[in-house]
DNA sequence: CGTCACTGTTTCCAACATGGAAAGCAACGA
DNA sequence: TCGTTGCTTTCCATGTTGGAAACAGTGACG
């Protein structure tokens, strides 16, 4: 179940991106507007760092033009599911408590 | 009562500190060179995060010359302790998985 | 066809955090 | 007095961050 090989993770590990994980990890996908709104941050910082993300292949960045209208939605790859369940188990490591951690595959189901 | 209202904490986020203060969560107090060896950092670094912590409130330093040998001890001071679980209950808000979560186990002290 | 609005993206930049190496210090034993 | 132990502090080079602003892609409009 929680068996994730604790591994601390740098690219995660910084506040806003482990929000962002943390928001993906509860869904399929979400756009870019949302996040950008639930993390608090500008157009900017968030572009940066889902880019860092995105090169770390932990996020994929689909771009969809609908409705007339441009639309960024964002989602946790596999990897980054197993990347952010890592990191999760090593903080729970870290601080010996029980952090809920949200299953890496389980997570959407598939 | 584990019922920290959760509230990220910069002092403490960063992974050195984090892993401070988790080995000091756990115990009353714990050795300069212990610390340094569990973090596996340097002297002075390990001395610089230590610092900052205690210009935070969160650790207290304390030391003792005995045995003819110099010896400083760490803790988390009362105010640290609070810290800390405000913090790890802002990490758990963040990581929490609302499709998946099993249940708020962790809320029960346990 | 030219311009506007909406959405991110990239660049520029200044502030800060971090770690390693090494010099400093205080205390104590030989 | 010198050497050792045990942190501290300084020096320094690097890496990360965020904000502002310029830029670019796409469709809407007159």
């Amino acid at each position: 179940m929680t068996a994730a090989v604790p591994r601390f993770d740098a690219v995660i590990h910084p506040p806003p991106r482990l929000q962002i994980c943390g928001l993906l990890a509860a869904v399929d996908t979400m756009e870019f507007s949302a996040v950008r709104d639930a993390v608090a941050v500008s157009d900017s910082v968030l572009s940066k760092h889902v880019k860092q993300l995105e090169e770390a292949g932990y996020v994929a960045v689909r771009k969809a033009t609908i409705a007339s209208r441009q639309r960024t939605s964002l989602a946790l790859t596999k990897t980054g599911r197993a990347a952010f369940s890592a990191h999760v188990a090593e903080l729970r490591r870290i601080v010996e408590a029980p952090l809920d951690a949200p299953q890496g595959g389980a997570g959407t189901g598939r």
